[in-house]
DNA sequence: CGCACGATTGATTAGGGTCAATAATGGTGG
DNA sequence: CCACCATTATTGACCCTAATCAATCGTGCG
């Protein structure tokens, strides 16, 4: 079973084999939770950082009128919210999508581990920040793109969150989720994504069928998005740190 | 001269009057700059920290088709991205709307002051995922509501800031942009932001004129927007926190 | 006073929502 | 292995919100 968190780490910096046998450590306490349940409700005081092991996951919220909107979508290897602590209670609920592996790791475990391990402090400021410009880039894409292009830029996204932890072949990746959680995810109907799905198939951008998503032409669908994958900052930008850095301060780094 | 920023960050917690002069000690050098220019432009690399004295920015994206969105705004008080360091390059920028006084704070300052402070290290912390919070509910905000709600919606948020930072008299606050403003904020054109203003001074919702917005009934303007202020944490979250707590790690926050 | 920018208005169109019905799929138990 | 049921996907008809294009009006300011 691969260690999808440590190959996503990596993809900001080098780890020491200590490094990742810490993180691996914390793979006490597996828990299975099936599909479509929540992990953490709106108004509950977190107690755990939850690190998805296997499987999908989301935020979301829902409005009073019963409309719902996902925030973000966790894969394999994401964790979700590390410092989660300073705050009270839950302004949004995390839900599986998928069958979901996952540890809940409590607060001391993960202040001991980066206070042993200033390179995973690093990686860890760097997936907070990441998950801050994805969010960012979603802003955009439900505020200024037409339907086909949210769905095209959402699958670049998924599609490059994926490669980075090895589960891409060639041009296909998994897609386990429905038509109505694509609607959710793109501020539309899912009959709208329905239309626009067949729609992106017959321009031949993609083939999606049996949970499974294939991108033939992976620079076509980015231009059609208007994607600009920057701001996932995919390119080992930690490369040049140290393995055994002391200083482990975000403060610190040096671009 | 107020320092809204100590306003904001004692939303949070309690700080020591040492606190607060090493803060006040920060507004070296600051800087004038007119409304409408870039104080940092995708692709460039991040060199200060920059901490807006008063006046407002905005995040934004540019397209290349020329669409703009506004990510998010910055008021009196707002410090952008304390950890940007972290990445080598910006994927997005900052510009002023109206003139601003800023500080542009270098790393290793920044980096001594929350040595020297875990209080402020903490309400840095809460600062950080409130920034994403309301990131978040943009996101809702642009995914699910109608013209009318995404603009109460803004406008609730951004009185409720300027509240917390003593910028409001009574039901009224400064807002200081234009409609293609708000247009490009709330994913619209500014020929329907101005309908849709028109249809919320209509129905009594709001006045705006003079760059000064009064909202006459905030429970019913948050109820036409199903706004929720819980995700703002605004409610003194940290006030448990010792001034002179040793401990900053945000992963040992009591809640 | 005149200029530039921002606000406002009107007419028309298009993208996407709504509602409702039907067809595929896939998982389950007998 | 197959029948059944629940979910998910698909289709059609119609409607409405908000975009587009283009012109005009205000207003703050040098």
């Amino acid at each position: 079973m691969p260690y999808y968190f440590v190959r996503k780490l990596e993809c900001f910096t080098r780890l020491s084999d200590e490094n990742k046998r810490a993180l691996i450590r914390l793979s006490q306490n597996v828990q299975l939770v099936g599909p479509h349940r929540d992990i953490i409700r709106e108004g509950d005081s977190p107690e755990y950082v939850n690190l998805i092991l296997d499987g999908w996951a989301c935020r979301y919220k829902t409005l009073e009128s019963g409309q719902r909107q996902i925030i973000s979508f966790f894969l394999p290897g994401d964790i979700c919210d590390p410092h989660v602590f300073v705050l009270c209670e839950m302004d949004h609920s995390i839900a599986t999508l998928t069958p979901v592996r996952l540890v809940q790791i409590p607060r001391d475990a993960l202040l001991g581990l980066t206070e042993q391990h200033p390179r995973i402090t690093q990686a860890l400021w760097w997936e907070t920040l990441v998950t801050a410009a994805i969010q960012r880039e979603w802003t955009v894409n439900l505020g200024q793109r037409s339907g086909i292009q949210r769905l095209a830029h959402l699958f670049c996204e998924l599609l490059l969150r994926l490669r980075a932890i090895g589960m891409t072949e060639n041009h296909t990746c998994p897609m386990p989720i429905t038509q109505q959680e694509l609607a959710d995810a793109t501020g539309q109907t899912s009959v709208h994504v329905n239309r626009t799905l067949q729609e992106m198939r017959a321009m031949g951008l993609i083939t999606l069928r049996s949970r499974l998503l294939t991108i033939p032409d992976l620079d076509r669908l980015q231009r059609v998005a208007m994607f600009n994958p920057n701001y996932l900052h995919l390119n080992h930008e930690g490369a040049h740190l140290d393995a055994n850095d002391r200083d482990a301060s975000p403060l610190h780094a040096k671009p």
